[in-house]
DNA sequence: CCGTTCCATTAAATCGTTTTAACAACCCTT
DNA sequence: AAGGGTTGTTAAAACGATTTAATGGAACGG
């Protein structure tokens, strides 16, 4: 059968299809592309060379010529500890699904790049036309690597560097679901559990979880927790915080790496959940649903929000502006046994 | 601060490094490559002039002359209805987090490719040096892709087709490991579910647990279900077979959604599990540990499987011949709420 | 002092595509 | 019949790196 090309042999260049079709490689260009008009009899005789000789264009070199790797990049800068953990999946995994999803329905490939000590050495050898940026710190390591490299970039969640675009999260709306959620079910004494980097949505239900506390003449307790410690940390703080404030009735934990080693603080402290204390993260992932019991959470709609920023992200690289700021859907609430028997 | 370079300053190239450190293009080239010795002296000029223009290679032009495009694709032809499912999570990702971690450690990006309609098209724009491919069915659309595009290709599970290399996923062991468990817990009429593709993993699947119902003087059942009609396939497929079979009391389906779906005729059948009728799956992911009871599953330690899959494939692609068999760590039975009260 | 060998460096070729500018050939108008 | 448009095609020039073969010295031995 034609088309198919004995081991060995190296491949057909444009230059052999145009010999065989009897025209010359910029014809041969023109057809395959379509940017120019090619008679029909000579495209019929260009295809039928393709075909015979299983042509595949060289990527590398029309990369070259037009300056497109038809790639873009996903990043995130969280902790392996936490975006990962144990079976490595999650936030950034989800994600990384629907967009790959999104930008292989444009002809774009998605490179996943996880976290890793040395981002600048690997990243020299990766060509990519744009980048995906999740929820990045405020001086992001990738920020800077992004710019030396002049692509676009779209943050997933609102970013204070300097992006081409971001995609809403809607922190304020998902802080006030879980805080309000808390409050309705009873609970009275709500330490807040973030982590220490300086990510825009720690900010954002920081402020919220204040405001409210205020509101209902609640004292607000703020703990931190380092990212890179994951469950362990956020269990170390949680007991100690038990054994200052056992009054506490309900643990407002965002991370849900650490929402997990809160439970396991409380286990050990042998209270009941949520008899006792109530708790509630933010990720829907499969820690929440496989905590037991399974953890009230948000659905972020993260398979919308990745489209929407894939979309813009590919709309940015091929010139055509889009919006800076892109909304998402409203988040909502998903109650489990974590706040309600 | 110097590196920085001016917006709309189109990037610097090998020449004006050469320039500006007073030497060849060539010698640029080499003293960064390593690939020749360069003087010290020399060499240090040169570091100081890529540092002074911010200068980042052109992977395209590197690319066109080494023939590498640096990247590895990941595929998998399994439904999106199975294979994603509700929150895009589950086997391939999981795969997907611990193979990208792998090749980014050897300078290689790991390119996402998700089941589409189309990949032909789609994949005439993506480059890569080689493919990882999940459990490939028998005529796998992906195969004659990537045999046209001669890239090595190494299967992720025993795979039929022609591929360089793969790694075993201990189908046997599985099997053998959820049958016996099944037995074990007392179950005596268990009926097989698995997919309609030609998948490796289903025949052996099917294999052993007929030389097991043999053994013991079991009917052996085989339900087949259309991989794209996904949980509620299943369900339909389940609900009928109870109505014939009310003595059925054990459930072996690999398929984690058709699992699922399974629990839903089950729980409208109005019987207990395990009570009445214990259900084992395969692949301990989101859909096993959310389920309630959660299911009874393998860990498969795709971590590891996923890694030695990924170094092999990069192996083969520098030229190092590979084990084309390559074994994986024994799988392990994780006992949940479904099998035993 | 000449002939080798070794070394760092360079000039030039090369990879395979896209694109630009030029060119025929043809059809209309006037 | 001359001039003005189309239309389809082409030759040749990019694109930016790596690699090959050649070069000019320095160092060395006899």
């Amino acid at each position: 059968m034609s088309g198919q090309v004995k081991a060995g042999q190296k491949r057909a260049t444009v230059v052999d299809v145009a010999r065989l079709a009897g025209v010359s490689p910029g014809t041969v260009s023109n057809a395959l592309s379509g940017k120019r008009r090619v008679d029909d009899e000579t495209r019929a005789r260009i295809d039928h060379a393709v075909r015979e000789l299983g042509y595949v264009p060289n990527m590398a070199a029309r990369g070259m010529r037009t300056g497109r790797a038809n790639t873009i990049a996903l990043f995130s800068s969280m902790a392996t500890a936490v975006a990962a953990g144990p079976s490595k999946l999650g936030f950034l995994m989800e994600i990384a699904g629907s967009a790959a999803l999104a930008a292989l329905s444009r002809n774009v490939a998605l490179v996943l790049v996880p976290p890793i000590r040395d981002p600048e050495t690997a990243l020299r050898n990766v060509p990519f036309d744009g980048a995906l940026l999740v929820e990045p710190t405020r001086d992001d390591p990738f920020l800077a690597l992004l710019a030396a490299r002049e692509v676009p970039t779209v943050a997933i969640g609102e970013a204070h560097g300097a992006v081409s675009a971001h995609v809403d999260l809607n922190y304020a709306q998902t802080a006030d679901l879980l805080i309000d959620h808390l409050l309705e079910v009873g609970a009275r004494n709500v330490p807040l559990l973030i982590g220490t980097g300086a990510r825009r949505y720690y900010e954002v239900f920081e402020v919220r979880y204040r405001q409210r506390a205020a509101q209902i003449g609640m004292t607000p307790t703020v703990l931190r927790i380092d990212e890179a410690e994951g469950e362990a940390g956020a269990a170390r703080s949680v007991t100690r915080h038990l054994a200052a404030h056992p009054e506490t009735d309900g643990l407002l934990v965002p991370v849900d790496a650490q929402a997990t080693g809160a439970m396991d603080a409380l286990r050990l402290a042998g209270l009941s959940i949520p008899g006792d204390v109530r708790v509630a993260t933010r990720y829907d992932g499969l820690r929440a649903r496989a905590e037991t019991p399974a953890l009230t959470a948000v659905d972020l709609q993260l398979d919308s929000v990745a489209a929407t920023a894939t979309d813009a992200l590919l709309n940015l690289i091929e010139g055509h502006p889009a919006a800076t700021h892109l909304a998402s859907p409203p988040p909502t609430l998903i109650v489990r046994g974590s706040t309600v028997p």
